[in-house]
DNA sequence: CTGAAAGCGCTAACAG
DNA sequence: CTGTTAGCGCTTTCAG
């Protein structure tokens, strides 16, 4: 009842500094090609009147919206046991942030929330979209291209376009020859472009991990896969048999990326292998697991069998007992090239140079050692 | 170049559908008041040409934007170590999209992001605001509630107002006395209302965990507190001290809520006090440095010295040595419960009882018995 | 019940 | 350089 006060326009703006629409306009968005005292005259306007243009009229014409939309799929599983996601959100807020973009954040949870997903990036409400797909038969990628609106994937999506080098395919770390085959075929290309994906080097820091344990000289290398329906389990277990060309196939047991599978893998492989004298596991969930189990076996560690895991995830990490050595991944960076990516494909859009595609990005992985191996 | 169709307008819908665009509207928000013929070719008409809305034009003559914006400052510590903020974040998102609002994620990193934070909510970009606020001195809140847009804090806020029973206090849950003295006073309520908020019951919380301990048998009770810049890590020493009233003083001792904190505060206690018997930690992280102090000490949990958590934090509350019996706070709840209030905040403003003003929840809390006491 | 008309606040040609 | 003039796409009186 007392607060009718509707925010200054650019009009009552303009009045105050007696000149037009127009030129506060122009100075309000950069202030070229306005003489300099005409500028004074209207920053000083806007001060006194604390305008603040009005988005949604702006966006009505220009057609922007210097919003994007972060869609990530079913948060129930991983995404939400660990800080991966809130830390991959710092890196993306960061940097849309700095370019005054605002983050439009959109949980899905199972198919019912897809179509709205779609229709929401269809709908024209954000310029582009950050999507996290962490399932190799996950839909909403596939419809969301069929938005045909500017997208960057955060890790490699499950369909062959993905993986091909070249002008689509991830830029090479360290040679990366050709990644696992494709699960399902890239859905058409609405006009959204090639898929571009960041991802961190699971292949290339499982190899890492692997020869670390060949160096440390153990023969009986055993490895915890993770969830094989997503990218990252299956690379990192390419980059196992990358290192372990002809390894005993029992050697490989397939966890999920939790505790309760790492303990059950490593439960399965003593009983298969009781030789075994090293584990990579696909995850530090799965590794922490792994460890309880050849703690209780009276296995020690690493003196009888060295234990490798992935992620860094610090609150596992550094607490297990021995602490463990694990492949670090720049989750935060990772966030932040996401969020890079899309905005220079959206400036692209303003006219650029629209020649070159911007191209995938697979980030590099850090071992980092602690006591387990 | 070959994607120049833009998305189909209202205009264009009421052509096919040979009426007007006022009816067309009509039909689009809800129908009311369109005789049921022309309803159904209007829908047929909005389907055939996949019609969507523009928010933007919509929004330039509403005034409203259906979109609400979640402050979270500075996620470095505590908010991104755990999976806390992220089903907070999957209740509010629930709760916004089943009442087809977006969420506008603002993140904030130290003072400099204050101001932007602030001119983005003053600038009328959403409807209202929830924000989390951890610590006591924190000037973001304060500058929130100045910006005069509806608000619902996440945790009680540290000043007085926040702390008032009646009107603007806390539902009384369990008949919860009035709560710790003010830290600094309520910003000025610039039209904004009184502060609301939607917090777990840490002093109840707190008094069930030390009540379950005495009814253990234990007589040498200490607590490892949070920290005590946060209301959570105050609440819960004040819940402890409830029940301890003549609690031996060396018996309390400050703890950060980090794993490290728990040792730290752990040896600092078995040193004061070889006899302690029982451990109340303000969280399950420093209970699981507790618990490490402790088994390096040679003490048995639960048989000398019984542990109880705080949180529920499964990734650590599950994995401990023994598994940590603990406090749990429904936290995708609370979230979901923040996103109804500040709804429910916004739609009265669209006039319907301005009389009663919605009040601060105070969430239960439950004991998880574990292992560890 | 339906249509016509008047903007919401801003930007973007186009003149001057 | 600066002002004038059109709308962007939608909702909302106000007539009919």
């Amino acid at each position: 009842m007392s607060e009718t006060a509707s925010r200054p326009t650019l009009e009552a703006v303009a009045a105050r500094a007696g000149v037009s629409r127009a030129t506060v306009s122009r100075v309000v968005n950069g202030g070229d090609g306005v003489r300099e005292p005409l500028v004074e005259r209207v920053r000083r306007a806007v001060e006194e009147l604390g305008y603040v243009p009005n988005q949604a009229a702006r966006s009505l014409v220009t057609k922007r919206h210097d919003a994007v939309a972060v869609v990530i799929a079913e948060p129930e599983t991983r995404v939400f046991a660990d800080p991966f996601f809130a830390l991959q959100l710092r890196g993306i807020s960061k940097e849309l942030t700095a370019h005054d973009n605002q983050l439009v954040l959109l949980l899905t949870e199972g198919r019912d929330d897809h179509a709205r997903v779609a229709r929401y990036l269809a709908g024209g409400h954000v310029d582009g979209a950050l999507v996290f797909s962490l399932h190799l038969d996950d839909p909403l990628p596939g419809l969301i291209r069929g938005a045909g609106i500017p997208t960057v994937f955060g890790g490699r999506p499950g369909w062959s376009d993905a993986t091909l080098p070249g002008a689509s395919g991830p830029a090479a770390v360290e040679g990366i020859p050709a990644t696992a085959p494709a699960a399902y075929p890239a859905p058409a290309a609405s006009g959204a472009g090639p898929t571009v994906y960041v991802d961190s080097d699971n292949r290339g820091g499982a190899r890492e991990a692997v020869r670390h344990l060949v160096g440390l000289g153990r023969t009986r290398i055993a490895h915890i896969t993770g969830a094989l329906d997503q990218t990252s389990a299956v690379d990192r277990l390419d980059g196992f048999r990358d290192v372990m060309r002809d390894a005993d196939p029992r050697l490989i047991v397939e966890g999920d990326f939790t505790p309760a599978g790492g303990e059950r893998a490593m439960r399965e492989l003593l009983d298969r292998c009781p030789d075994v004298d090293a584990v990579f596991a696909a995850n530090d969930l799965s590794a922490s697991g792994a460890l309880r189990v050849l703690r209780e076996q009276g296995r020690r560690v690493p003196e009888d069998v060295a234990v490798i895991g992935f992620d860094d995830m610090l609150i596992v990490a550094e607490q297990t007992d021995p602490p463990l050595t694990t492949v670090r991944q720049d989750i935060e960076e990772m966030g932040r090239l996401m969020a890079r990516l899309l905005l220079r494909r959206l400036d692209r859009r303003t006219g650029h140079d629209p020649a070159e595609a911007p191209t995938s990005v697979v980030t590099p992985t850090t071992l980092v050692r602690r006591a387990s191996a």
